[in-house]
DNA sequence: ATTGACCTTCACACAGATGTGAGGGTTCGA
DNA sequence: TCGAACCCTCACATCTGTGTGAAGGTCAAT
């Protein structure tokens, strides 16, 4: 497909996928007349690029990263050197952080919202003093909605 | 304590604290001299911050999440307008996503690393083509190296 | 009183991801 | 053969999170 089609199936810009590829993550075919020729894999490939430009990993991570990710488990690294091992660590152990973050802060937002839907707690009656979250009062009283 | 040993114990310069100021993230009080003093709860809050920039979001979300993650689990909700309600799930599952889409990476990262460290697995059986860069030829012949 | 280490505001600079548009080819159907 | 709808490259613009530095105030120790 060209890049019109492709950029309707990933909601990536016409720009930005020809941003990606001058950043080295996609490397389209190129047809006779010089248009942008890509295959069906490159769906799947520009989503997980968005997702990880999204999760706040930069293009020369994503970059590095993405070889080890080969669609069709091609697990046979062209090199495996040890700084790009050394690289693989780091960065696997830096999304594990990014998930840490990210998973305690929306649990937050969640029982935030619990508390919210379960008829606003009134704030009259026990000022809820810096202690423990929700304190048994406000709980889950029955009231479904 | 002054901006300066906030930047120290958090990591982040004094131009990012003062940033984040700006953009209505925190709001340390003021001494008679003009200077910024910012209590102990502010070590975590920048974490915090930090931790969700690092993640992807934005400023002016984070802004909006931070409210409802008050320290000490002051669950009394200023307003909790329905539009402010909408955004915090729109927001929560936005971190879900991302949550999801970092862990298969990291996951496929993992993976990768233990197949490396597994003594590399032999490439001749089954050349794995799909595009793939260094077209099997040259692979790891067993050769454990 | 001066020095040094803080602090203040202001402002310009930069990189990375993205938008926008100009100037110009290609392809295809009316 | 014309026009619409694609595509190309190039280049400048914008927004965000940061860095850096200038010009100046505060304070404690010398």
């Amino acid at each position: 497909m060209r890049i019109g089609e492709l950029a309707e199936r990933t909601g990536a810009s016409r720009r930005l996928l020809r941003y990606y590829e001058e950043q080295g993550l996609i490397t389209p075919e190129r047809s006779a007349n010089g248009y942008r020729e890509y295959g069906e894999a490159f769906v799947d490939r520009i989503a997980q690029i968005r997702g990880l430009l999204d999760a706040g990993l930069p293009t020369r991570i994503i970059k590095q990263v993405l070889p080890c990710l080969n669609t069709p488990r091609a697990l046979y690294f062209p090199d495996a050197t040890p700084e790009m091992i050394a690289t693989l660590e780091r960065e696997r152990d830096r999304m594990s952080d990014r998930i840490r973050c990210l998973a305690q802060n929306r649990d937050a937002i969640s029982a935030y919202l619990d508390a919210v839907r379960d008829g606003t707690p009134p704030p009259t009656e026990a000022p809820i003093r810096t202690g423990g979250p929700v304190d048994g009062t406000a709980g889950r009283t029955g009231v479904t909605r």
